[in-house]
DNA sequence: AAATCGGGGCG
DNA sequence: CGCCCAGATTT
């Protein structure tokens, strides 16, 4: 039943694929790079890092021996950090064990690190024409809508489910466009949130959901549980023209980025002076510097800082903290956008 | 199976 | 403000 999809599904991207960077030379590597970047990220946001990383690491090797200041540099505001990290690591497993190009083999893809059931499938198929799915949030939405499966798409079970159904009616010659015209579908017809472009989809005739009028039911989602808030004290510690950063810790959540000073809890201001002193630092001037909010997946920073300003020291290292200049910092220093509201102290403008 | 891990765009 | 995005890994 659901084969009927192929043909006018390949016809269909044939001609209204869009021109992405990505499609223009589609290499193992630069298929790779593409889909990690795209993990829970949309297109338009994947296109600028995706030209500037390809110029600045051309080839696997060269993404081998970057060193993780720069690749962190070259991911900043991409967010999952984790993923470029994973990246390089299978970068070095693939130099080390594969001659320095992507296995054309889907095991042997799936166990690189980084690489999961999606973007196995999608190097597979699009690289190097074999014949498996690539199951990611598009082609659950298209596919639980054609056949108006009430499966919770979050489920790992579903998407088992769904790569055995789809493995069984993909097109051993298209592989790739298959697999690229599911995705391109969902993104550009088969949309989410109750704005399905029916009238231009071209498998609409086997959409059960759009023959019971339910596309609006479809995917079926279980609820989620609502963050957690966290409360934050940002300290914005000025020393002269150089301001202190720190870097987080190697594992959780904004792993190995910098980070302004920062404390839990909202301080009152002699608890921040308190606080400054006990670095080491003698405090001269104290201001707040306004509030701010920051949401994660899981998480929320409700944060409120103060710009201390310090007596002059030499230093640049006063136990964890480092004192960056304002002129070249930005260059040099990974900073997650959490602390963007804060950002405009610690340039050279202010 | 559930929790962790970013950031941005859009209704 | 909540939803969703060409998901993977850890617990």
């Amino acid at each position: 039943m659901l084969e009927q999809i192929v043909e006018p599904l390949l016809i269909w991207y044939e001609k209204n694929k869009r021109s992405l960077p990505w499609r223009d030379e589609s290499t193992p590597y630069h298929v790779w790079i593409s889909e990690i970047m795209l993990q829970q990220t949309r297109v338009e946001a994947v296109k600028g890092y995706y030209a500037r990383f390809i110029e600045a690491l051309p080839e696997i090797k060269d993404l081998a021996e970057c060193p993780e200041e720069r690749l962190l540099k070259l991911w900043e505001g991409l967010g999952y950090y984790n993923r470029v990290k994973n990246m390089q690591k299978a970068a070095r497993e693939v130099m080390e064990f594969y001659d320095g190009k992507l296995p054309a083999d889907y095991e042997k893809l799936l166990s690189l690190s980084g690489i999961g059931s999606y973007t196995a499938g999608a190097v597979a198929s699009i690289a190097y024409g074999i014949s498996k799915p690539a199951v990611d949030g598009n082609v659950l939405r298209v596919i639980t809508r054609i056949t108006e499966n009430p499966s919770d798409i979050l489920k790992q079970s579903t998407k088992r489910e769904m790569e055995k159904n789809l493995e069984k009616i993909m097109p051993v010659h298209a592989p790739g466009a298959f697999n690229q015209s599911l995705m391109e579908l969902g993104a550009t017809v088969c949309v989410p949130n109750g704005m399905a472009k029916c009238e231009c989809c071209p498998v609409a005739e086997f959409c059960m959901a759009r023959a019971h009028d339910t596309v609006l039911e479809y995917p079926k989602k279980a609820a989620k549980k609502p963050r957690k808030i966290e409360e934050k004290t940002v300290l914005i510690i000025q020393n002269g023209q150089e301001f202190a950063i720190q870097k987080r810790p190697e594992s959780g959540l904004l792993a190995g980025l910098y980070e302004l000073p920062n404390r839990a809890g909202y301080l009152t201001r002699e608890e921040a002076i308190r606080c400054v002193e006990d670095m080491k630092l003698m405090p001269v001037y104290i201001k707040e510097a306004g509030s701010s909010k920051h949401i994660f997946s899981h998480v929320e920073w409700h944060m409120k800082g103060y710009l201390i300003k310090v007596a002059s020291t030499e230093e640049k290292q006063v136990g964890e903290l480092i004192f960056a200049d304002k002129k070249n910092s930005k260059k040099k220093y990974p900073i997650p956008s959490a602390f963007s509201a804060y950002r405009k102290y610690i340039e050279e403008d202010f």
